[in-house]
DNA sequence: ATCGTGCACGCTGCATGCAGCATTCTTGAT
DNA sequence: ATCAAGAATGCTGCATGCAGCGTGCACGAT
């Protein structure tokens, strides 16, 4: 049994250094800052850092795993290239998976749930009238993890977040013209209908629908 | 052009040491040598691999990325632990994401493809005659992935390979009953049908079912 | 001038050294 | 005997050292 007013024991959340790393080249990955194709070097990069050779290189492998590196013997890591066929894939991949985390929220999501990602996409409307692209971009982002969560599956999550990273570049480059925009705010006013309905089959329509049509939307930017 | 009768100008297949000791460790894994909750000494591992902390602590980023390890900090790594409801979730993912290979299947792979998949099924329902189990799930696991890699989606391939390689432990131990093994056989003859007809529907149904059914043979083992 | 060869540099891959923290054993006090 | 405090041990996390390989440049031969 727990001491019930023992002292705080939490772990010092001194975040590894180990998981900074790793946020931090996804970042850079993500943002472009590392371009598909780059080179790395562990020695500069590591200086950039702030950390020696070590540390980067686990946070390389790491990446790795995830995909988001490609690791070239007695060369090192490179920052790998997605093929417009790699985010067709994974785009197709990614609506089925929503699809399935649709099922399951309407299904086990709470009210608070719904209720939380009601209120994100209200704020992503608002920054849609406000054409404030980058928030509104981010917050795309975080209603669909939030569908995601809510759905209760973490293996669900996990394997969504990994393509989602893979992904996130691209998709951003892609919203670029009005009408394109439009037409994803469109999918968002439908995607929260269905769910706030927990009408499972119309929310995973949507959902995979929304996918198909991202692939459209960025298919001529790659 | 190639020369004819050139000399065999294949590298030297130096497998780079980091992904031998990850599939030696990933192997460990699968097979129970590192059992769940295990806490892995990294002087003691590298010493019995042969390799000294370094490579071997690249290797362990590189597995807890893919889930199969937790890395906690100033306690290194441990060897994750499965819960009832992970393998159920993990293979709720994997039937969903079968279900897309198979429709990619029918769509996509090419008659070789096609053949290739008969030879594994034959070869395994005649291990399944004699009973020789392991290798009936070896194979059994070759036409899975089969299966996926005729689809032609890589992203699919990739994250259908993790979650499988979490699951591939759990579902040994499941086969166990002859009822159980008796159902497993009769959903491949079902899915070998389908992919035969490119009864995309069918196969997609057929290998979701085949997921869920993997559940039920399963849980009692966990 | 062009091509081939050798040398030098730079980078990766791995081993080892070292500091800091957690845990456990020991010792002393109650 | 029990418990607390301190010391010692052992492990992780990170830095650095070193060898081997790949690459590019210079020099020489044709």
């Amino acid at each position: 049994m727990e001491d019930a007013d023992a002292i705080d024991r939490r772990p010092i959340v001194r975040q590894s250094l180990h998981d900074a790393v790793v946020s931090r080249l996804r970042d850079m990955i993500i943002e472009g800052v590392l371009a598909p194709g780059t080179r790395i070097h562990e020695g500069n990069l590591g200086r950039e850092l702030g950390v020696s050779r070590t540390p980067l290189r686990e946070a390389l492998k790491f990446l790795a795993s995830e995909g988001l590196i490609e690791l070239v013997p007695t060369r090192g890591a490179v920052v790998r290239r997605f093929s417009p066929k790699d985010v067709r894939d994974g785009l197709a991949v990614l609506g089925t998976l929503e699809a399935l985390a649709g099922r399951l929220a309407c299904e086990n999501a709470g009210a608070d749930d719904l209720a939380r990602i009601r209120l994100l996409h209200d704020e992503m409307m608002r920054l849609y009238a406000a054409r404030d692209r980058l928030p509104y971009f981010k917050l795309n982002q975080e209603i669909h993890a939030a569908i995601l969560r809510s759905g209760g599956n973490e293996a669900l999550s996990y394997v969504h977040g990994i393509l989602q990273a893979r992904l996130k570049r691209i998709r951003y480059i892609g919203n670029d013209s009005p009408e394109k925009w439009a037409g994803a705010v469109a999918d968002h006013e439908a995607i929260i209908a269905a769910l706030e309905a927990r009408d499972a089959d119309a929310l995973a329509r949507t959902l995979e629908a929304h996918m198909a049509a991202t692939w459209e939307r960025v298919r001529d930017a790659i």
